[in-house]
DNA sequence: CACAATGATATGTCAGACGTTTAATTGTCT
DNA sequence: AGACAATTAAACGTCTGACATATCATTGTG
């Protein structure tokens, strides 16, 4: 594990690298102990707060964790699940946020995606799976919901359906493609008609996930996702609408 | 835009976070700069090497990027797909390897969510894409061709496919799922039969993407799937064979 | 007017110090 | 001997101050 001092420069992103490396190539295991930041610092020839800097980059990735104290220090993270889903999240909000993808773009990938899951959901759904659709639907039929709020509704509702194939690697997977679509939709004012037609398709998707219909759920995505692009295409008329009224 | 000192520790964290809500919330756009260290050091009554930390931590995740001189700083990175694919394929090749995810749940959710791209495909695929898939196939025929290179070539294959659903979000989205393959399929021992029958249904996926034929290409994708799952199937028995014979 | 020297600003790096947390060790009392 | 308290040591977290280096804007000069 060495780094180039004449290189162009970044110290400790190299460093950073260089462990990286090594933990990626199974170098260092997870939960070993690297060496404390003075050690590093003499084996790398730099300074301590070069190195810490080096193992913050490593930390925001979750690739490390440090203890303070005796036996502290800083070990290889076993990264979980749950951990990734997070950077997932974000990552893939900032993506749609800073790269102005459509809006259709988006909701395409959603559902080409959620509609995979589907078969394996019909088969393997499990009753907490069901009851966790089912509530989300009733609340989202209580009309004092925000659009907000009924869009978090929805995502959970989703979030249900994906993990209901019982695939943790799916359900990470889909986590940025379910959860980063929620800003998107917050544009659109959900009226109480349209509420009513997503709620009997999401009702049609929990009776055909609890029957083991894999068409049945199938076919309901599908149209789930067309009334959703029909939805905010309205929505995108409209504002257009407005401006050409403006100018 | 503030911190709280008397929490358990970890100023750098904490500051970390609150610029990374700055950027998500977007009172920072896109290519704004930050105040300077010292500025920064201020503002949040700390060290700047403090701040510097909080500075790697966010740029560890692509959210900043620096500039040294004059007019320098720290400035507000557009997050772009290329650089999200990147993080995406370490994440989960990390995921895969230190969860011990069986080669059966990894290999389920791949097929699933490329299948879910396949109609795209068929209904976009340009001829760069088409074009890519045919070297890889050629590629893939060449008997010298080591396992490794193979399980590479086969990547890129999938990679092609993907891309050609002309969905920047399906593509990050799957980066991970394909990549991370790669080193559980490595364990596999492709013999020159199970390479001509992999081959020939890559083929046929070729030839139902130029075809446009949508359902076609989904036949020939689960044909695979299965087939790739049972290959593994037998690795793992045949390890497990000679397991027992040594106990 | 073009070009070179200079200065200002900001990040990159270093050295040394002190505080705080934590666990192991040591010491003492029962 | 054993249990509990005090000490010590190791490690991270943070601060101060300094110097090096890169880059741009300004200034000065031919």
């Amino acid at each position: 594990m060495k780094i180039d001092p004449t290189m162009p420069s970044d110290l400790s992103q190299q460093i950073a690298k260089a462990i990286k490396d090594a933990i990626i190539s199974g170098s260092l295991l997870v939960d070993e102990r690297l060496p404390s930041e003075a050690e590093l610092a003499d084996q790398f020839n730099v300074s301590r707060p070069t190195v810490r800097e080096a193992l913050k980059r490593l930390a925001a990735q979750s690739l490390i964790r440090t203890q303070r104290g005796a036996t502290g220090g800083a070990f290889v993270n076993r990264l979980r699940f749950e951990d990734a889903y997070r950077q997932q999240i974000t990552t893939s909000t900032l993506l749609l946020s800073m790269n102005d993808v459509s809006f259709s773009t988006a909701c395409e990938a959603r559902y080409a995606l959620e509609r995979a899951c589907a078969p394996l959901s019909a088969q393997r759904r499990r009753p907490n799976h069901l009851a966790m659709m089912r509530a989300e639907i009733h609340r989202q039929g209580q009309p004092a919901l925000t659009d907000e709020a009924f869009c978090a509704s929805d995502v959970a509702f989703h979030r249900a359906l994906v993990d209901a194939a019982g695939n943790p690697v799916l359900s990470y997977q889909l986590a940025g493609a379910v959860e980063a679509m929620q800003p998107l939709m917050n544009m659109i004012t959900f009226t109480a008609r349209s509420r009513g037609r997503i709620i009997k398709l999401h009702n049609a998707i929990a009776d055909a996930l609890q029957g083991q219909d894999a068409d049945g759920a199938d076919e309901n995505l599908a149209a789930l996702a067309s009334y959703t692009q029909k939805l905010a295409q309205d929505v995108i008329a409209e504002r257009d609408a407005r401006a050409a009224d403006r100018s």
